[in-house]
DNA sequence: TTTGGAAAACGAAAAGCTTAGTATTTACTC
DNA sequence: GAGTAAATACTAAGCTTTTCGTTTTCCAAA
């Protein structure tokens, strides 16, 4: 049996692969620059999350003069629909019905994110339909 | 500035709370026996994991006869919408919609979850709109 | 070609999570 | 009350994650 790995990133991980998603590609340098001021990590421990990023394959790097540049090798959607199913099964019994219940129980929720909401369902569900 | 704690489970404390919610209350023994077979801690791993979920506040205890019973404080669903506020302002910008597609583009969805789905954000869109 | 500055490579300390062993306590039975 | 079986308390080992220091490498400019 192959022994199964996570998969998933950690806090600082999924921290830095937000930035490297937004910005496509970068270096050390780029994806600091893009932390909130008070986030203030030094410049080795950007390079060592990168590093470890790479050998967990969630990212890969090219030389450039005498600097990487890291680009992901996972498209954020493809992520996504990842951590939600993990969410999903083990918080959620594996009925995605019961997530979007909590979803939209929340009261901060607008009424137009609401009503995009069902315009997805319902372009879903017509596709599906025929 | 108070510091400001995870509040977010591990993910072994959640393996341990699902049980909880579930039976309601219980030992260490009745949350231990609920786990599939082949997850084997010792006695002692899962009084620890109890004991630090007492810790955090997650559970709290009372003694019945020489054991102690350990009751959630919190109930599931409302550590579901805390969950799922954790995520989606960590992988989709604070945008319920996206996260809603990426579940609805599951393509192992079933039509009755989708259906359910509807149902709920509908409800959902009555009640509000009058 | 030497030198100065910035980045990469490597390693490892610090912090937090998971697991479990040992010692102690408890409550029941005789 | 002593023995026993089961539970709790305490402690710590071993991982993983997070952070950063030191050394090495590379480029560019004098």
């Amino acid at each position: 049996m192959k022994k199964k790995k996570s998969e998933l990133l950690t806090e600082v991980e999924l921290e830095f692969m937000n930035e490297l998603w937004a910005i496509g590609e970068g270096t050390v340098r780029d994806v600091l620059d893009r932390l909130s001021d008070d986030r203030d990590l030094a410049y080795t421990s950007g390079a060592t999350i990168l590093r470890i990023l790479e050998q967990k394959d969630f990212v890969t790097s090219r030389k450039e003069g005498k600097t990487l540049v890291y680009t992901p090798t996972l498209a954020k959607d493809i992520y996504q629909t990842r951590s939600l199913k993990d969410l999903s099964m083990k918080l959620f019994d594996d009925t995605p019905a019961t997530l979007v219940a909590r979803l939209v129980d929340d009261e901060t929720l607008t009424e137009e994110a609401l009503g995009q909401i069902r315009a997805l369902v319902d372009r879903r569900l017509k596709n599906d339909g025929g």
